[in-house]
DNA sequence: ATGACTAATAGCATTAGA
């Protein structure tokens, strides 16, 4: 079982490239994260006829997650669990950002999460971030409890390490590796969750992500923030892993690359 | 210290992303 997770930027904008990498890397289960899209304007029958089952979980303009499931290795398709964490966005009189959707496929949880960005640092934007990892945080521990094998893959918008981006200087003042949000993703993993990029490239320098500025992606400027937690009985699956990195160099690219990790069946 | 790009929605730019 191939299991990815890809920030696609705008699903109507992405959708010629996100079919592609589709058909050409053919994964068991794809979680998207900014589909920027209502629910009403969602493509599934885009997907069907690529054989893909999708949940999804849309917000206008902003935010929203997606689940795929190939129909040809998991017939039933994704069986939706729980969607939100319950926790307001930071505006006043703000609701419920799409930013999370947990199924089951085949017997394994698959959590699809767009970790707030925290962005600018100091403020309320930064707070919701870590009021939402605490979420996130309860919620990985009560699937924990339920012992069933699960993954929670998306955009974390936590560089973890120094090693995990491509200088530190340059990023120092973002809220993506302020020590606060980096203790949070420590957290998940001191409760176990295995980090499989991590895991199988310890020495980092596995980007996932290119802004779109300052020639970024000529210059290799990356960093890494779309991870893969695996629970013990995934992780001790765990063959492979990867970023397909050439298809943030195409033309119309999100400005993010898919992860993947191979579980061993 | 700032801007650079891109997408979405709504304007005759603004917000958000990271």
């Amino acid at each position: 079982m191939k299991i990815a997770t890809f920030n696609i930027n705008g699903i109507k904008a992405r959708l010629p490239r996100l079919k592609e990498w589709l058909e050409e890397t053919r994964p068991t289960v794809a979680c998207l994260q900014e589909i920027k899209s209502q629910d009403e304007g969602f493509p599934a029958a885009e997907f069907e006829s690529l054989g893909y089952h999708a949940i999804w979980h849309g917000q206008k303009s902003f935010n929203g997650v997606a689940v795929l499931t190939d129909t040809k290795v998991i017939p039933d398709g994704a069986t939706e669990v729980q969607r939100g964490l319950g926790i307001n966005g930071p505006k006043d009189g703000e609701g419920e950002q799409s930013r999370y959707l947990e199924v089951d496929v085949a017997g394994n949880r698959i959590v699809c999460i767009y970790l707030p960005n925290g962005n600018p640092h100091p403020g309320p934007k930064f707070d919701y971030k870590l009021a939402w990892m605490e979420k996130l945080r309860d919620r990985m521990a009560a699937i924990w409890a339920e012992e069933v094998p699960a993954a929670v893959l998306g955009d974390y918008n936590v560089i973890p390490e120094d090693n995990d981006v491509w200088a530190v200087k340059g990023m120092a003042a973002d809220a993506l590796m302020q020590p606060e949000s980096r203790a949070a993703y420590a957290k998940l993993l001191g409760d176990g969750w295995t980090d499989a990029v991590r895991t199988l490239n310890p020495r980092g320098g596995m980007w996932t992500y290119w802004d779109y500025q300052a020639g970024a992606w000529q210059r290799d400027h990356g960093f890494r923030i779309d991870h893969i937690l695996l629970s013990p009985e995934l992780a001790d699956r765990l063959e492979a892993v990867g970023v397909d990195k050439e298809h943030r160099g195409r033309e119309k690219a999100s400005d993010h690359a898919p992860v993947w990790a191979v579980l061993r069946n």
